[in-house]
RNA sequence: GGGCACUUAGUUCAGUGGGAGAACGUUCGCUUCACAUGCGAAAGGUCGUAGGUUCGAUCCCUACAGUGCCCACCA
């Protein structure tokens, strides 16, 4: 090839866009529905398309997935790497609003999702340009919105299907419930937030005398229902069974004992309120005590609060203490840190609802859910206890109705006369919206009624995400291939998704299949910024990622993202970034150098290295590709570009390439660059030059290309460049990533006897030049002498250490 | 309160039951003909603390401390 054909710098904004361009022009990445290979099929994570938080998290654990999935590929997989959108739910309602300022409830139905499909657009269109820019090979043929006719279906049928099961009930029980957002929520959805409050103790009347209770939500005063006491509390064995009186309100309540009460907290005196928390509602089940709502489901006070009826709790909190205050019934308040549990999409504190909504039974399954987790293999392993945390910890069914608008409606009908509810029979029905059609039988099968009420609510967006592998499965329209496809290999994910995402999916699984979704399990961490702190949007500590991709390039960004331990945190680092850029830059040059010499070059089919240099890196190039595709079989892609990079950087630049030089330019059909100081190297001991010169070559192409394929998965534009630009035409595969991995070829191990000589000779190599560096000698100079007290090292490598290092005797 | 992870050079992190390492940064030298986005070299650490196991511990065990995350919870 001519020099020109090469040019002297490497351009990654030109070149980067015209191999985005080729990939797809070339479908490289399309799956092969009648391939024979094996499959590796990736359950991907499909990203909340509201892409405003889109940041370089995102791009750092995308990227860790893909280099896994490259590394596959080139091992011979048929690769199904689908993409999703997530675009269903309450977090594209919730970004709408808020674009938008909108209130759900002044607003129509149509007009709002119209609203979110358009911004869900838009999302999925900003996503598709930001992976393509990023090399992401996932097969652009093969995506799914979660809101699209194709998820509703499947999620509909899992609904169906789980109704047949009787894993789904609908009832009517006490739940969490989002003030804001007004819709009843899943344990998952909550978060915890530490608040400081006050805890206040308020006076009671008990036959006349007074008593304290001590409360943080005095607000719920309204909604007491009894009082409870330690039943070996000796302060309060008289009140057993009497009433006291509540405050404000007026009205009795009963006095009960039970164990859970904490006698050493406030004065040992509990006030149960219609819900304050989980321990509430235990007692209120337990005791049958009665039903007093004094919150509404818009978080107001109701009427049962009289006169605060109306105002918002934090108002009626502080409106109720002070009055206390006037009447003198409160003792004493004292600050104090607990922790709430908040709505995870609003921050807003939930609220004890009771209302009627669809449940996933789970409680009964819990060993079940613990046994799945098991059996995945979690990459890194210790991420699979706080899956095994949450599944022990769960204290409710999966509440998967929101009263939301934007969703995958409920495939349900409900009898106006006697409330059953009326499914649709077949499959092939759906998707249906009972908001909008009517249900195909006629009349209700139990009372005959002829009148339906279609649900009205919408379907946790979870309901649909944990349906990914099937969906993405399916997005394949050959039943056998299907099979192959789900379970799927690899899920994937972020660790604080575990215990949504993750075990929702686990438990889909085992409900419809009785299987696992996925076999492997691959947790990332997040990306922070460069002080340390989590990429959020109330920070504003985020780089615009598109920026950053086109300033320094995706094989740069993609080298940092390489910086990380799979499950570990990591910051954005400019250095870590620059880092990459030297070493496409490097790759570049080394390449050009390798060409040089490559010039009209056919390499040899089947050769044996005839010179101790060669051997020595073909060796090392061997124990590179053991351990880099080592590493990468356990997702270990840091260590596996740890390990290339040092062999290639410094055995093969730094070394080898030096060694090597005399025997290249002493090239005599190139002796337009044959160079002074090289001449006279033929006579190097043992072979001819042109033998000698061959292996050369052979070696440089072999180590060169075999660089180039362990590097491709991490940085798939710089390595296809130089594929294309030289290898291409003699390997016929159109293109490096549907090359094979290379294979350790043990004809090319070297016995340890000579590898511990050769090492003197690396130790006398950096002697003299450590020496010439001492003397403040440039390398390229030769200098007068240097002495080898080995003698067989001397006889066997001296000329070799003249040539190459630039003495003029060894002595 | 429970759990998990982490603690090694100025910084970011590898690592192993017996020699303490890399990269970046710092300092010095080198216009070297693939690359100054480079090459060579130097300085720099009691491997969180305290015990234990062992002939020997940075590594294994125990306790403690600090950091981060997850989970639960006192009304």
């Amino acid at each position: 090839m001519a020099e020109n054909n090469f040019p002297k710098t490497y351009d990654h904004k030109s070149r980067e866009a015209f191999w985005q361009k080729f990939w797809e022009r070339e479908q490289i990445y399309k799956f092969d529905e009648k391939s024979k290979k094996p499959i590796y099929s990736v359950d991907t994570p499909p990203p909340y398309v509201s892409a405003e938080h889109l940041h370089l998290g995102h791009i750092m654990s995308y990227s860790q997935a893909e280099f896994v999935v490259r590394f596959k590929r080139m091992q011979g997989f048929s690769v199904f790497y689908p993409m999703g959108f997530d675009d269903n739910g309450l977090p594209t309602e919730r970004y709408v609003e808020k674009k938008y300022n909108l209130d759900k409830s002044k607003i129509e139905r149509a007009e709002f999702i119209k609203k979110c499909l358009l911004e869900t657009k838009l999302g999925a269109q900003n996503y598709k340009k930001l992976w393509t820019s990023l090399g992401i090979s996932c097969d652009w043929s093969k995506t799914y919105s979660t809101i699209n006719p194709h998820c509703q279906k499947i999620s509909q049928w899992s609904f169906l299907d789980l109704y047949k099961k009787g894993k789904l009930v609908r009832r009517e029980e006490p739940i969490h419930w989002c003030p804001k957002c007004q819709t009843a929520l899943a344990q998952a959805d909550l978060e915890d937030k530490e608040e400081e409050g006050l805890i206040s103790e308020i006076e009671f009347q008990i036959e006349g005398k007074p008593y304290f209770v001590a409360t943080t939500r005095p607000e719920l005063l309204a909604a007491c229902v009894a009082l409870f006491f330690h039943p070996k509390d000796s302060r309060y064995q008289h009140l057993k069974n009497k009433k006291a009186i509540v405050p404000i309100f007026n009205y009795e309540v009963p006095i009960l004992s039970d164990l859970s009460v904490d006698k050493d907290f406030g004065t040992g005196l509990m006030m149960v309120c219609t819900w304050g928390d989980i321990e509430d509602i235990k007692k209120w089940k337990k005791y049958d005590l009665l039903h007093r709502p004094a919150i509404t489901s818009k978080g107001t006070l109701s009427s049962l609060a009289k006169k605060y009826q109306g105002q918002n709790i934090q108002k009626a909190r502080e409106n109720i203490l002070s009055d206390f205050k006037k009447i003198g019934k409160l003792k004493k308040q004292e600050k104090i840190t607990h922790t709430l549990n908040i709505h995870e999409r609003c921050g807003t504190p939930a609220e004890f609802v009771l209302t009627r909504q669809w449940f996933i039974s789970l409680l009964e399954n819990k060993e079940k859910f613990l046994a799945r987790g098991r059996k995945l293999r979690w990459f890194p392993d210790h991420m699979r206890s706080r899956y095994n945390d949450w599944v022990k910890t769960l204290a409710w069914d999966w509440c998967i109705s929101r009263q939301r608008y934007y969703g995958v409606p409920f495939p349900v009908w409900y009898c106006k006369k006697c409330q059953k509810a009326i499914l649709p029979k077949e499959e092939e029905d759906l998707p249906v919206d009972p908001r909008e059609e009517e249900p195909k039988i006629k009349k209700c099968p139990k009372c005959g009624s002829k009148e339906f009420v279609g649900e009205k609510d919408a379907m946790d967006t979870w309901m649909t995400s944990s349906m990914t592998p099937l969906i993405g499965a399916r997005l394949v329209k050959n039943d056998k291939m299907q099979k192959k496809l789900y379970p799927a290999t690899l899920r994937p994910q972020a660790f604080e998704i575990i215990r949504t995402w993750l075990f929702y999916t686990v438990v889909k699984s085992l409900y419809h299949h009785n299987s696992l979704p996925f076999f492997d399990v691959m947790i990332s961490g997040h990306g922070l910024d460069e002080k340390g702190r989590k990429i959020s949007k109330r920070l504003k500590n985020y780089i615009e990622p598109q920026k950053i991709l086109s300033e320094c390039g995706a094989d740069a960004i993609r080298y940092w993202a390489t910086g990380a331990t799979l499950g570990e945190n990591m910051r954005f680092s400019p250095e870590e970034i620059k880092k990459g850029k030297r070493l496409v830059v490097k790759i570049w040059n080394a390449s050009r150098f390798c060409f040089l010499h490559l010039r009209n070059f056919t390499p040899a089919k089947n050769f044996t290295p005839k010179d101790f240099c060669d051997r020595w890196i073909l060796d090392g190039l061997q124990k590179t590709i053991g351990a880099a595709t080592k590493f990468f079989e356990n997702y270990e892609y840091s260590k596996a570009r740890r390990i290339i990079e040092d062999f290639f950087w410094h055995d093969f630049c730094d070394r080898y390439l030096e060694f090597v030089k005399y025997r290249l330019y002493t090239d005599s059909s190139r002796a337009v660059i044959l160079k002074p100081r090289f001449i006279g190297a033929e006579e190097s001991p043992g072979f001819q030059a042109s033998q000698n010169l061959d292996s050369a070559k052979n070696t440089l192409y072999l180590v060169l290309l075999t660089i180039l394929k362990l590097y491709a998965p991490i940085l798939p534009f710089i390595t296809e460049e130089i594929y294309q630009l030289y290898f291409k035409k003699i390997e016929k595969v159109k293109s490096i990533h549907l090359t094979l991995w290379p294979k350790v070829d043990k004809g090319f191990f070297w016995p340890e006897k000579e590898k511990v000589e050769f090492s003197k000779v690396l130790a006398a190599a950096d002697a003299i030049r450590k020496c010439k560096t001492e003397k403040g000698i440039s390398l390229g100079k030769e200098i007068e002498s240097f002495k080898v007290s080995d003698k067989k090292i001397k006889e066997k490598f001296g000329k070799f250490l003249q040539k190459s290092l630039r003495v003029k005797r060894i002595i």
